[in-house]
DNA sequence: CCTTGACTTAGAGTTAGCTATAACTGTTAG
DNA sequence: CTAACAGTTATAGCTAACTCTAAGTCAAGG
């Protein structure tokens, strides 16, 4: 049942062991199983879990608000509404910051087009 | 003919004052006109040059390069086409990450509807 | 049995980008 | 004249997010 070692999860989800440990480490990520010898061993779930990290890290969320939503989740539909919540926000978030980037893109492509 | 001190330039373009001096102090604006006293009175082409810095820097360029940008710019025509290319490399760079941002926000989406 | 190599922990070090402090100076209102 | 204010420099401190080091453990191959 063990499915990934560390350097192997490291090469699935492209983050180094180091990476890995301290979001461990920071609590993104509890309950991480461990064979007889202490050495974590990654479940797809786990896998999973990253890959939705790397989402919202990706779009801006701190550390610190990934492990906040991570306990939201963690208490299940007593939290829900929360949780929902502050997905929502996010992806406003997001969206704004997509208006934002294309924003950005024109000046960039000005500048080229004037070439100035 | 002086525009701007540094808390109106600050209010202008939404950098604090120390933002401003920091941007300075690393390169990113030279020749900063100063008074008598040493203030500084910043141009109307000064927080245009912000703008841009803005513009870059909001689309992840690095401070650092931001000022390879701006010393190429420096240089005029000599250095146009490497000054373009990076331009041109950046500008492929946004694209990318506005498609990434939104492969994110479909998975964000996803989160929200499935409830769970 | 011994070495190799991937793992473990705790904790120190690094980088980027600010942000604040201290000590000081010149301008202006009363 | 003087107190308050907005600026100055130099330098220290801070936060986030890693990234690395040291010292040690354990399992497998030769």
């Amino acid at each position: 049942m063990s499915l990934y070692t560390i350097s192997q999860a490291s090469a699935e989800v492209d983050l180094t062991p180091y990476t890995l440990r301290y979001y461990e480490k920071e609590g993104l990520l509890p309950g991480v199983k461990k064979d007889s010898a202490g050495r974590r061993n990654y479940q797809a779930d786990d896998i999973q879990r990253i890959g939705f990290i790397k989402c919202l890290k990706g779009t801006g969320m701190s550390l610190k608000q990934i492990k906040e939503y991570g306990s939201l989740y963690a208490q299940g539909k007593k939290k829900f509404e929360e949780r929902n919540a502050m997905l929502e926000s996010h992806k406003a978030k997001i969206l704004l910051e997509i208006k934002t980037q294309k924003k950005y893109l024109k000046m960039v492509e000005a500048k080229i087009q004037m070439k100035n």
